[in-house]
DNA sequence: CGTTGTGTTGACCGTCCGGTCAATGGACAT
DNA sequence: ATGTCCATTGACCGGACGGTCAACACAACG
């Protein structure tokens, strides 16, 4: 299902290179929006050279897209049914942060394909992603029932961190617009200020 | 700045068809994604009459965009200083996600142009929305001075409001995919939760 | 009826873009 | 050097797409 590995050096540097091109352009211009040719360009390779390594520009989009949603819900997997409740939460709000800040263009790659309706990882919503949540809303549920967590309704309490992590990636054009000189300090801030959200709605 | 006026009743009823279903389309695909041929046809219209009403495929992009700031910032200019802090923040939230309710499209439209770093709004989201914010930004800061509501950043509540009301029509897929059975009572759920969040955010 | 101005469209053009291919380069083993 | 296999690319192809144009439809008015 995900693409072939690499078998010789030269074959796991090119595919990094390209994969690593293809993130910039496809995350700043979207599947329709991004051209083999920028892509290669970005690469520093020739167009042919591209799809001597991926058989299609489709290829090397569902690549990314696939080796993307591991990483993508790793955060929300270490969320621990054994630890302190608004402790797992936060930690888990501070790593999603930690994403948007570090991996901004994963995150608009994400976005841009949920925003299309994903049609290339439909299935991927619906399963692995679909059962994780409620996997964790379980936990939720559980934490709330024990009185140790404020209750709320606990998918769009996953709901409510996603959109507000991902927002500081997403449309950090707008955010920096906003906060004009105050743009570089944006994150620092943003952690601020959604501990002081999460913890005042998690009080029990 | 914006396009010229409807002269007469088919100019005016063919532009609105046009807009109509450039929204459609535009909002599902990205401009780039998009093609004259199938605003034409969801227009119901051939592709030289769309170049007849709109000079290009770019213009009427840019007529939809124009159009949409406007109404997309209504909801905040109603923010009233002379308000309750409390009743005037909870019912913009309301306001902001009836319209992700009742505007998925122009919430999509927006935040595909905004995700590829608003290409063709940089002026209007530099200009009148930052001023927009840096004034209803005050009023907050005024309430926190006088002890009415919370003292958070300002500008990252309004952030946080956004974020919150527009993740339900931008990542309606992901939503639904999450929800599953419950996918319907999107809405009604968000808004319960949403004014938890926040009452209990701003409560001083 | 002819004239004029608004609408409408089939056919076409030039460009862009994803993808192919044949030819060449280059590393390495024998 | 010779053959072999991986790597690279200039040139090209076919289709899609934004946009043009000339011709036509149709109503309003004299």
């Amino acid at each position: 299902m995900t693409t072939a590995r690499p078998r010789t050096r030269i074959q796991a540097r090119n595919q990094e290179t390209i994969l690593d091109a293809a993130l910039e352009v496809f995350s700043a211009q979207g599947f329709r929006g991004a051209t083999l040719d920028q892509i290669a360009e970005v690469a520093g390779l020739s167009k042919p050279n591209l799809l001597y390594y991926f058989p299609s520009k489709e290829a090397i989009h569902t690549a990314l897209l696939t080796n993307l949603l591991d990483t993508w819900l790793d955060p929300l997997r270490e969320m621990d049914a054994a630890g302190d409740p608004v402790d797992e939460v936060l930690a888990y709000v501070r790593r999603k942060l930690q994403m948007s800040r570090d991996f901004p263009r994963e995150s608009r790659l994400f976005a841009n394909e949920i925003l299309q309706g994903a049609p290339r990882m439909r299935a991927a919503i619906e399963g692995e992603l679909a059962e994780l949540v409620e996997d964790k809303a379980r936990i939720l549920r559980i934490w709330m029932d024990q009185g140790r967590i404020a209750r709320v309704h606990p998918k769009h309490l996953i709901f409510s961190i996603w959109a507000l992590t991902q927002h500081y990636a997403d449309f950090d054009m707008q955010v920096r617009a906003v906060l004009r000189d105050e743009a570089d300090d944006a994150f620092p801030a943003a952690g601020e200020f959604l501990e002081t959200l999460f913890r005042k709605l998690l009080a029990p």
